[in-house]
DNA sequence: GTATCCACTAACCAAAAGTTAGCGACTAAC
DNA sequence: GTTAGTCGCTAACTTTTGGTTAGTGGATAC
């Protein structure tokens, strides 16, 4: 069977955008975010099973790629807040079929990966 | 801010679909599938820069996760075909808002990513 | 007989993720 | 006033994953 012209054009994009917020624990995060997460231990806490580092260099990556916002409050202990963007807030939207589908799903795939 | 009790829950299903489809070529290799690439050849011309390991090792893993169908054909020479089973077929509908997403958005994000 | 196709696999190397520990500046408890 | 704990990280190291290159056997093509 033949493929058509385009398919490596979409097999690409599929490919960056599976790249950028397909790495583990960006969806955690984002997630997270959404569910009024805002500052470092809320993540944490949020996030099941991520250590301090995974954590600090995804909210950076996060952050790099425009979906969160990072805000430094000079209070005393200094607080950094993180939010979801308008870019963000997009993804998340778009994000939803996916979730619902692991909801429904989650098992019979799991179920095959012994 | 606090997060509601059910939000950690939903962190690690996003965790584990993300898991399984977010692997490198996993997506790729759907969407090809989807534009009609059935063999070995068929996937290796239609996902750009995938490397004969990293497709065979895809496509045992998404064989594994029911997401596709291997097929022999005792032809000469021998036929494998890889084709979407319900489910698979299923989850490339849910992915499709994340696509166009990244059609949308993806120099956006990409740009901030030097 | 040399060349190529198909669907893989082996051996090896690089990059990403995970683990453990600790930092400085502060606060609260005893 | 010393001990313990919090917050938002970072460094050093190990493990896991992904990437590269090469080669396999059986077949047909020239």
């Amino acid at each position: 069977m033949k493929t058509p012209d385009n398919a490596p054009t979409e097999c690409r994009q599929v490919q960056s955008v599976l790249d950028t917020v397909g790495r583990r624990w960006s969806g955690a995060i984002l997630v997270a975010a959404s569910r009024g997460a805002r500052r470092f231990v809320d993540f944490r806490r949020t996030v099941p099973g991520i250590s301090d580092r995974m954590l600090s260099v995804r909210l950076k990556e996060l952050e790099t790629l425009g979906l969160l916002r990072r805000e430094v409050i000079p209070s005393t202990p200094v607080q950094i807040l993180y939010e979801p963007t308008a870019l963000g807030r997009e993804l998340l939207h778009v994000l939803q079929p996916l979730f619902r589908w692991g909801e429904k799903h989650l098992d019979e795939v799991s179920a095959a990966t012994p």
